[in-house]
DNA sequence: AAGATGGTCAACCGCTCGACT
DNA sequence: AAGTCGAGCGGTTGACCATCT
């Protein structure tokens, strides 16, 4: 049996938002808030407009605390980051990155950072591929604690990787390897983000490659909006000590790299950053 | 100058999940 | 325990705009 619509379309304006229509629901929203209710919201609000419709436009445009314009590069590396560990998880990203939505994220990764990876991971000589998978291998180690150690060299397109005896680790791509340095971090550490939202690390689990986890996104969305750092499992990870955002980010032990398999790339990224 | 093409982003759709009865 | 409902999520669409040919 199917669930009974949450409104009548035939009868609810739809489209775009009038000016007249934002200035209803923000004063609306101002006096009285949701009142748990966004369904009967638009009928008290005197809005002619479906409750997830009015839900939507508040959350993503009319929201006092919203934050338009460009993306920063702190905001990109964010999203590359958690990204390559939780895929596609729009609230769960956008949770850290204040001011941001999910629509705002999810839109920003369609049609910007995708296309970025997969013309970084083309495999070929051009060097603004090169260029484009390398500044790709520097967000991801930044995230990691890792150290360029060494200039590119060329190794093909083997997406083979790990951290080796010398204790480095290689991101493979196109027709080079990048290599880091475990020890030491050198780069400025973009956790010197400001999160408003903690993530939880408890029951995502499904990766095969990695039994590391995160929380789902109502778990986030549903904890303290005061500031706090990421947290690990450190039962699962041993990844024991990524500090995460807000400290340097550090991985002591037991990185492993592993293709993600984003599209056509043979590229290598890192897993279990201590997610 | 005008049509074609591509990029961006607001909005919608359908689904899952948890709360409630 | 099962059914219903609302909230919230990710995927997709389509209108609008800019750039290209």
């Amino acid at each position: 049996m199917g669930r009974a619509p949450c409104c009548d379309k035939t009868k609810v304006k739809r489209g775009p938002w009038s000016p007249e229509e934002d200035a209803t629901l923000k004063n609306y929203m101002d006096k009285n808030g949701t009142g748990g209710n966004w369904i009967s919201l638009p009928r008290k609000a005197g809005l002619n407009r479906c409750g997830k419709s009015c839900r939507l436009r508040w959350l993503n445009y009319l929201r006092p605390d919203i934050k338009h314009g460009c993306f920063t590069e702190e905001e990109d590396n964010v999203i590359w980051t958690l990204y390559n560990n939780i895929g596609s998880r729009w609230s769960v990203i956008a949770s850290q990155l204040p001011g941001r939505t999910d629509n705002d994220v999810k839109n920003h990764w369609n049609t910007k950072l995708k296309k970025l990876l997969a013309t970084g991971s083309t495999s070929g000589n051009n060097n603004e591929t090169t260029n484009n998978t390398r500044y790709h291998h520097l967000n991801l180690a930044r995230f990691a604690g890792l150290i360029p150690k060494t200039e590119s060299s060329d190794q093909g397109n083997s997406a083979c990787c790990d951290t080796n005896s010398d204790n480095s680790t290689y991101l493979m791509g196109g027709n080079y390897v990048d290599s880091f340095d475990l020890k030491e971090p050198k780069f400025e550490p973009i956790s010197q983000l400001s999160y408003s939202n903690p993530v939880e690390v408890s029951d995502l689990g499904t990766n095969g490659n990695t039994s590391s986890s995160i929380s789902s996104a109502r778990e986030v969305s549903s904890l303290s909006t005061s500031s706090s750092n990421l947290a690990f499992d450190e039962n699962t990870t041993g990844f024991a000590s990524w500090s995460g955002i807000g400290g340097v980010n550090y991985i002591e032990d037991g990185i492993n790299l592993v293709d993600m398999g984003f599209g056509p790339s043979n590229d290598v990224f890192l897993s279990g950053f201590g997610f």
